[in-house]
Order: structure tokens, then C-alpha cells, then sequence
DNA sequence: AACCCCGGTCGACAATGTCGAACACTGTTG
DNA sequence: CAACAGTGTTCGACATTGTCGACCGGGGTT
């Protein structure tokens, strides 16, 4: 494969770099953060503020992400296929489950979410579409790392952060539920990533029958577990009948 | 100004490009757009990619918009202050009108929505966060309009489409329009955009009492508007109180 | 099988972006 | 109050870099 256009590459940096270090940076940092030239830095950041893709405080001269990249985004999910196809199904999971639905797909090792309905009841939540969950700590992300080796490998290889006590960090626990997932076809997560709360997801394959995303519900672990502390079977077939009708729509021969 | 950085600028506008053209394009056909060689679209394009910012379609070969954008203009969410300021006050006048409540600024001569509180007892909405509403038939628009001449001027220059009968499209009824705006200091929109819908606007001041963004509500013409067909006193109350209220919080000095 | 479209590649050329020093400005510090 | 340490910004010379158009290789269609 050919060469990277370079000045692209860079400023796509600065970009991921204003977007990771939420709040303003300024040019300085900029430059310090990815070992360039100051004048180099100034005219991406420049042209980058000509296309609207950064913004300029003018009091303090710092300089944020711009108004652009939020319709280019959400173009995106116009766009995207899996979120098109699975609107239709994750609305009635989220009715017949009683909990709030989401679906992710991999993005750069974490679990980028492209769309979310809330739970039925409770309107008080903050829609997270667009937002990167852990992969290691969510129902959604172990799947889809179940399915992606390269991805699986890059989680154990850095630390995997404990949110939990029940957070799976170590390489033994995560290949063990990483076979699990890939022998009953979902997975869950129970207080992994939040005391009280659970998870079921359950992969979408799309043509071909390559896991393209995952879908799944999460909710307090009362309602998501049974006694035993096991996902409630119900549930469990409802989020795989979900993902089953969204891969089916996404044209994955034979699921 | 000093020049800008050609393929950063020919970068942001292929990926404007896919973002406008909403749905896959190929290699060709972006470079015919641009007017610009097949093969240096091509190595464009192919950074694009490697960052994140596009993808492509293993079948067709043609590309679209990548998922490392979703994040992106989530991100820019986060940061930008018209909306984390005026976030706590869109709830409230939401709850006291009843009506749905947008936010909005301006993004190349249009409407960029950044906010987005969904009507309190209908809960079939679509978000509509991160799109472009036209400027000239909406509240939200034409209030922004008011506060900024150029691109007042530019969308008269354009020609502004009508969607209904009533939608201002002249030059005479559009600037008597925006005057009204500046002199009341609010400004509404009666089936302008949609035949049965109106909406009312006020805007919201930074700092230095530049005008930053708007805020407004928007619902049935009878819910709206009184029986003389006037937006009714107590909602533009409570609109022009929340503008009020957003600005004071970004700082603007005695709104 | 000839054709025409596609996306992708390659290499020579020079236009292009990079680089570091210098600038203007602000706020702070001695 | 002046020197300083920051900031964002500009400039021009250099050569690295990206551009360009011809050339591949493959799928369809004719």
C-alpha cells in the first residue's frame, strides 16, 4: 500500500487530539503533543478553521473542534448501513425487553455506539450515540471482540482498565469469555463495567457472515438477571432474535 | 491570510462531498466533482480512509463516510459551550411550553441544530441533533439570520426555496422579516416549513453580546399561536427568558 | 473477444507544504 | 517599569511532498 498523504494524516492527529483532550488547546500544545513544528501546526490548524472543522476561541486564541464535524457525523449514521437496518428491530427489543437498546461497532479497538434507544420507562438518560464504550467492560464490546482477534489481542495487550471488581482484566478470564461468546453466540456482562448494572449483546453478521457490529440491552441487574445471577434466558433470545433479523436484513447469507 | 493547505482543504471537501451526496460515491465520481486527477483523488481519499474518516464497500469499491467521524462531531458536542450552557435551560422550557425545543447556530449559512429536547408528550421523534435546517423558513433561522448581515445577504442572494405558500423567498419580505426580528428582539415562523406548524426564536448572546446561537420552540399552529393567529405572549415569554438566561450563563454582559 | 467502465498503481516532475527563525502581542515577574 | 516568558502568527528558502497522467488488472456489457 502506497504512502499516506501526510499533511492529511496530520491533521486528522490534531483532529483525534482536540476531540481526546476534550476542552481547548493551543497551537503550542498542539505542536508539542505531536512533535511538530510550530509554524507546521499553525497552517493544518489554520485550514482546518477554514473548513469549519476547528474553531478558534477568540479570547484566549485556544482552539476546539468546529461546528462541521458534527453534521459530517451524524451524515455518517445516515449513511451507515447496520444503524439503518437495525432501527426497525431494536425499537421492539427495547418494548418486549423493557430495557434501553443499543448497537456498536468497533472502532479503532473501542465499541463506538450508532444507536441507542432508551429504556421504555425512564426518559432521564443521556443518549450516548457517537460515544466509545470500553470494549473489555461491556456486553456489546466482548462480542465484538469475540469476533475480532486482531482487536481481542490489542485489548490484552494494554492494560485493560478495572471499573469493577467483577471487570475482566487479566488474559486468562478474557479468552475464556471471549470462547464462551463465540460457542453459545452471545455474551454478557454483569457488573463489569457498573455496579448494579448488566448487559446481554449478541453479534450482527452482515454479508458473507462477518460479524459487522452487536446489539444489545443493558439494565439494572435485577430486571437483566434471574436468581441464579444468569441472564434471563427471555432476554437472552429476544437480543438474539434481534441480531438475527438485523443480519438477516443486512443480507448475511443463512445468518 | 496566508494560503491554506491544499489537501487538507481538497480533503474536507471530498468528505463534504459524501456528506452532501448522501450515500456511496466512487473514485471517479469524486474526482469528477472536484475536477480534480483520478489519482489524486485516489491517494486522498486512501489517507481518509486509513484514519477513519471514510470506508469502503468491499463489493462496489465505492466509499462513504467513515465511523471515526460519528465520534468526532460527538465529541465537538461535548465541547461546545452554546450547548452545554443552554442545555440545563432547554429542559425547563420544554416542561413549562410543552413544545419541542431546538438549538441552533450557524454553520455555512444554514441552521446546524446542536440541541435537541424532544416535545414532552410525544415520544415519536427523530432527533434531529447534527442536522441542517434551512435558514430563511425557520424561527431559529431567520433569527440568526437577523443578527448577521453576511449571511443574511448570502441566502438572498441564493435562491430560498419554498416549501409552502407562506414561506418568505423575496428579498422585500425577508428583510422586512429580519428587521421585525431585530426590533422585537424574538421572531417566529407560522407554516413557513411545514403546512399546521410554527414556532417561535429568540437569540442567544456571548460574550461581548455577539450573537452566538438561538433557541426556540416549535409545535401545531394551535398549540403555538392564539386565535388572531399571533404566537402566543406567554410562550414568547418563556423562549425570550430562556434566551435570556442561556446568554447570561456564556457570559454576555447584561444579555 | 473486443470494448468500456471501474478502482488501483507507479514514477517523474515541480508545485507544494514544511520548517525554524523572527514578529507582535499579552500577562507576568523580577 | 522593564525584562521576560508565554502566546498565536507570519515569512521565505528549501526540498520534501503531493500531485499528475499514463498505465495496470479486473468485471461487466456489448
Amino acid at each position: 500500500m502506497p504512502g499516506q498523504v501526510q499533511s492529511i494524516a496530520r491533521a486528522a492527529a490534531i483532529l483525534r487530539l482536540l476531540a481526546s483532550s476534550s476542552g481547548r488547546l493551543g497551537i503550542g500544545e498542539i505542536a508539542r503533543s505531536l512533535d511538530l513544528p510550530k509554524g507546521t501546526a499553525h497552517g493544518i490548524v489554520r485550514t482546518l478553521q477554514d473548513v469549519g472543522f476547528v474553531e478558534q476561541d477568540k479570547t484566549s486564541g485556544k482552539y476546539q473542534l468546529g461546528a462541521a464535524l458534527l453534521h459530517l457525523g451524524t451524515s455518517y449514521l445516515d449513511v451507515n448501513e447496520l444503524r439503518s437496518r437495525s432501527i426497525n428491530w431494536a425499537d421492539p427489543l427495547a418494548a418486549r425487553s423493557g430495557e434501553a437498546v443499543r448497537i456498536g461497532t468497533l472502532l479503532d479497538g473501542k465499541v463506538l455506539v450508532v444507536h441507542h434507544v432508551f429504556r421504555p420507562d425512564d426518559t432521564l438518560q443521556t443518549l450516548d450515540v457517537g460515544s466509545l464504550l470500553p470494549p473489555h467492560a461491556t456486553a456489546l464490546g466482548k462480542v465484538l471482540l469475540a469476533y475480532d482477534v486482531g482487536a481481542a489481542n490489542a485489548v490484552m495487550q494494554g492494560e485493560p482498565e478495572p471499573y469493577t471488581r467483577r471487570t475482566l482484566v487479566t488474559v486468562r478470564t478474557l479468552t475464556r469469555a471471549l470462547t464462551g461468546i463465540r460457542d453459545n453466540g452471545w455474551g454478557a456482562e454483569i457488573e463489569e463495567m457498573t455496579l448494579g448494572e448488566a448487559g446481554i449483546a449478541a453479534p450482527i453478521r452482515g454479508y458473507g457472515g462477518l460479524v459487522v457490529g452487536a446489539i444489545g440491552l443493558s439494565g439494572p441487574i435485577d430486571r437483566v438477571c434471574d436468581g441464579q445471577g444468569h441472564p434471563r434466558p427471555a432476554l437472552v433470545a429476544y437480543v438474539r432474535d434481534a441480531a438475527r433479523a438485523v443480519s438477516r436484513d443486512l443480507g448475511a447469507a443463512r445468518w
